[in-house]
RNA sequence: UGUCCGAUAGUAUAAGGGUAGUACGACAGUUUUUGGUACUGUUUGUCUUGGUUCGAAUCCAGGUCGGACAACCA
């Protein structure tokens, strides 16, 4: 065995539970709450589980934990699927912990039975007193020593629907001076008549998490169920329940979840900026759901191999948005072809072309085997606004007055003058272009150091653009003081209603993924019409040009 | 003043008693019809104090720092 690879944790687990023969078969499960929508930090958890199953064999299954009716919608189930789909991760079983409410149900009595859960009747504040707190022990509730026949008695009538919520609740018989606060007579379960978005009305009891998750893994034969850091202190729990119960002893092994700069990754901020209208919905391009991920022209392959660079380990991280920039950039430059789009057009004449119109040939990607296409030229051209400096600044390789650029694809021109308006505007660069310096065949012998790019004004077709940036201006929003919302960046987005494009973006679908040449990658946006095209920026191009100051 | 988890360059992540390595970032250079890409180089690290050992990032003990735990949420 070639060890090309360091092995994550997770990994150096499974291999020797195979190895040493505890385990034939290695089976996960991604068990995603149907409560909002998933995020890049689901995506590390997802490409674990599935990946480690593609890796030493195996399955992994989809489990939606859905024990709590009242946050959960079947919206939600349908959008996680399309994002695990769309990562390219395939489901052996499709299964929800709700399918195992009858059998959750009679392990309830089964503990009742062993002496092992009592119906407290308590209120919840009563309760919370008496748990006690991390450095104090708790006490016991005076319902604790119920006998199992009134036990019996209270949850079959729990379950039958005779008391209102929150009248009774069923608890595990533990420890209350437990060290572990999780042990000290957990809650398992409670009074909710509220409509459940898969077992409807059946069911006016539900099970808590750590009543559902451990046993649900073990009925499904979960060898490693994977979960993040905050679960470490439920593991105690998670065994003495499948311990009491005698059923497949699943094990729990947790690993840290990924933080990401400039950015928030719990489900319950991410819905405040979506229920606010902070950001246009879950899948507002600036969010770092999978969805808005996606929207904002990141490929499945791009987000599994930031999930892969980025590794698994226990320590608390803070990823750095560079390295999800790095990773999409990495894909596209390989797979994007290049167009030239005029985000904030200034108009270039030259003087001295007088062949009317001209199609020019560019190279569509010189990093694949690309093609070409065909690019209209003429003497009116819209070129960027920032390549041209009345007084450039020193190493400045681009237009200004007497300078001599590129014109990508096609020729070199210089800058002979330029007309500026009543407020001291440049509103127009006049140049002259060299005819032996034509692209592809230049016999000038003229060496340039910029190049800029360009569209033809009388071909340029007009489209919306749309510029994303970092969502917020603190690297760590939930760590700065007040409100996180308060370190929104009000510049996330910038929209450029009139930007000009080269006529054969025309044809863009949703699908395609675009270089604007020195301009950054940009993909349809599904806001697009017949009439207007809309185009959003997934990343910048990598910068070293120092602007002047 | 409890229990549990953790600590290696700016950020992540390896090294499992024997040369502290890799990636991203930053910086510099070469190439370039994208100030992109590619390539080259530079920079910066084992939390601390002891102990075991010929030898410790690694094993042991104490400390420090960070995180988690007191929802009828997951």
């Amino acid at each position: 065995m070639s060890e090309e690879k360091s092995l994550n944790f997770i990994e150096e687990i499974v291999e020797n539970d195979l190895n040493s023969g505890k385990y034939k078969t290695l089976v996960t499960r991604f068990p995603p709450e149907p409560n909002g929508y998933l995020h890049i930090g689901h995506a590390k958890a997802i490409c674990l589980n599935f990946g480690l199953t593609q890796k030493y064999g195996g399955y992994t299954n989809l489990r939606f934990d859905d024990t709590n009716p009242v946050t959960e919608k079947t919206e939600y189930v349908n959008s996680q699927q399309e994002d695990i789909k769309w990562l390219g991760f395939n489901w052996k079983n499709e299964l929800y912990a709700s399918d195992y409410f009858d059998e959750l149900y009679s392990f309830a009595i089964k503990l009742i039975e062993k002496g092992l859960a009592y119906v407290d009747e308590s209120s919840a504040d009563e309760i919370a007193a008496l748990k006690g707190t991390p450095t104090e022990p708790g006490q016991d509730s005076q319902y604790r020593n119920r006998s199992i026949e009134e036990n019996l008695d209270i949850f079959t009538r729990m379950k039958n629907g005779e008391f209102s919520d929150g009248a009774y609740i069923l608890r595990a018989k533990i420890d209350m001076a437990s060290p572990n606060m999780l042990m000290r007579d957990p809650i398992i379960y409670r009074i909710k008549h509220a409509e459940h978005h898969r077992t409807g009305n059946k069911w006016c009891i539900y099970p808590m998490y750590d009543f559902a998750h451990g046993q649900s893994d073990s009925i499904e034969n979960i060898t490693h169920s994977i979960c993040t850091l905050e679960y470490v202190s439920h593991r105690e729990l998670y065994d003495w329940f499948i311990k009491k119960l005698e059923i497949f002893p699943s094990k729990q092994y947790e690993f840290a979840r990924l933080n990401l700069t400039s950015t928030v990754m719990s489900k319950r901020k991410l819905l405040q900026l979506v229920n606010d209208n902070l950001v246009n919905g879950w899948d507002d391009p600036r969010m770092p759901t999978i969805s808005g991920l996606r929207r904002r022209g990141f490929t499945p392959k791009s987000v599994r191999e930031f999930c892969e660079r980025i590794g698994i380990a226990k320590r608390e991280n803070l990823i750095e948005l560079s390295l999800l920039e790095f990773c999409i950039r990495e894909d596209l430059n390989k797979s994007a072809n290049r167009v030239m789009a005029v985000l904030d057009p200034i108009k270039l004449v030259i003087t001295n072309y007088e062949k009317g119109t001209e199609d020019l040939i560019g190279e569509n990607n010189p990093e694949a085997e690309g093609g070409t296409r065909v690019i209209p030229f003429s003497n009116e051209l819209w070129i960027e606004r920032e390549d041209f400096m009345e007084v450039p600044a020193k190493k400045w390789f681009r237009l200004a007055p007497g300078a001599m650029v590129r014109l990508k694809f096609a020729y070199i021109v210089k800058c002979e003058d330029f007309v500026k308006d009543e407020n001291g505007n440049v509103t127009e660069i006049h140049c002259t272009y060299i005819p032996e310096s034509k692209s592809g065949n230049d016999t000038s012998g003229i060496n340039v150091k910029g190049t800029i790019h360009w569209v033809s004004v009388q071909h340029a077709k007009t489209a919306e653009i749309r510029l994303y940036d970092r969502l917020f201006t603190s690297e760590t929003p939930d760590a700065e003081e007040g409100d996180f919302k308060d370190y929104l960046n009000p510049e996330s987005l910038t929209v450029l209603p009139n930007a000009f494009i080269e006529p054969a973006l025309a044809d863009a679908d949703l699908d395609s993924r675009y270089q604007f040449i020195r301009k950054g990658y940009f993909c349809l946006d599904k806001d697009s019409t017949a009439e207007k095209l809309v185009f959003n920026r997934t990343v910048t191009l990598k910068d070293t040009f120092k602007k002047p100051k």
